[in-house]
DNA sequence: CTGAGCCTACCTTCCGGTCGGTAGACTAGA
DNA sequence: TCTAGTCTACCGACCGGAAGGTAGGCTCAG
């Protein structure tokens, strides 16, 4: 193998631990047992603790990312609301899959002590606009009820999409189901609204 | 006075420090440095970390409570939309008003180790039957689209409104406006849905 | 023989928590 | 009224441990 793995085994078990615990519930003793080394060894591969955990965030927001832009790639000659039920679809996968980085850059949305590193919030931002762009899409097309502001409408349904992180249990909920009702809500089942 | 209101300093300092901070961020010296006692002087009041935490999250969380109960009673004769609007605009003022607790209950989920509190699963549980039940209460007056599963809709409310301690400022969104587009998303303008 | 990768050992700082003590207000018995 | 006891609220000093981070050395493949 070209590289070592070790980095991202290190990222592995940090996301995995950063999702459960946040920023400074997750130590680089932690992180490093459940890698099978020394902490010291850390320090090998990366320059600081908030290194690491840039690393995950932008990795777990890089994945949504990808796999939202993927699914509307997908869908891009239906209709705008099967392309939002797509996307959040894909938002929620992304999220209770089995990779923890998305579930780590949700959970640890401010760091420790310091401003948020550049490149976080500079992904963050671009993932942000696919969502934009897609509300926009949605209310061109009319599926949006008159009168609503898109702005705050891209602010709720993010935000309930990762406040699943705190309900979300699969077997109790149905990844698919529960990106139809968020869309549902979002645009309503009941035809396109005339501009 | 019957009481001194050493007390209720403590929470308020231990409140706002941990509306920003989350648990572990906030630490005994910050609260007693904010008061203007030494950390020993803590535990004249409380007898751990945990106790002040607990007792925050769940002045915060019956706040909340009381806020939207006397919202709703308050408008007990209005239909069911401006009661679900009402509900929504008290949960937000709890939030994003003067007082930490709120927020601060909203921050600290999940408790720094071990379980959570018996006391705070019970108040949380208690608030959120509010929510239960309001929704139930627009079903049945046939306000919600058809199809639509009562859960996961109130999950998508709590959380969006959760949510929006991440990105609330006042000036840029008014607590009001941002109720009534809540309310239009879970329950359209468009009149009743008969069953 | 070099350097990537990992180690042991140690540093400083800070954490939640404990200890014994004290200043002051209040109460009660003589 | 004096005074001994008691209670609240607070304090300085300290504890064991754990945090992130550093220094220097071992090992082994290329």
């Amino acid at each position: 193998m070209p590289e070592g793995g070790s980095r991202r085994l290190i990222l592995d078990m940090a996301a995995r631990l950063l999702r459960s615990g946040g920023y400074h519930q997750t130590t680089l003793r932690e992180i490093a047992e459940a890698v099978g080394i020394r902490k010291a060894s850390l320090y090998h591969h990366f320059a600081s603790k908030e290194e690491i955990v840039e690393a995950v965030v932008n990795d777990g927001v890089r994945f949504v990312h990808e796999a939202v832009a993927a699914a509307l790639a997908g869908a891009v000659q239906a209709g705008p609301r099967r392309r939002l039920e797509a996307a959040i679809a894909a938002h929620l996968s992304a999220l209770h899959g089995h990779g923890d980085y998305t579930s780590a850059a949700i959970k640890v949305f401010t760091f420790g002590s310091g401003p948020t590193p550049e490149s976080v919030r500079l992904s963050r931002r671009l993932y942000e606009d696919v969502w934009r762009g897609l509300v926009d899409e949605l209310q061109e097309a009319g599926a949006i009820a008159p009168g609503r502001s898109p702005e705050a409408l891209r602010l709720f349904l993010l935000g309930a999409m990762n406040g699943s992180i705190d309900w979300y249990r699969p077997g109790r909920f149905d990844v698919g189901a529960l990106a139809r009702e968020f869309a549902a809500l979002v645009a309503p089942d009941g035809g396109e609204h005339p501009r």
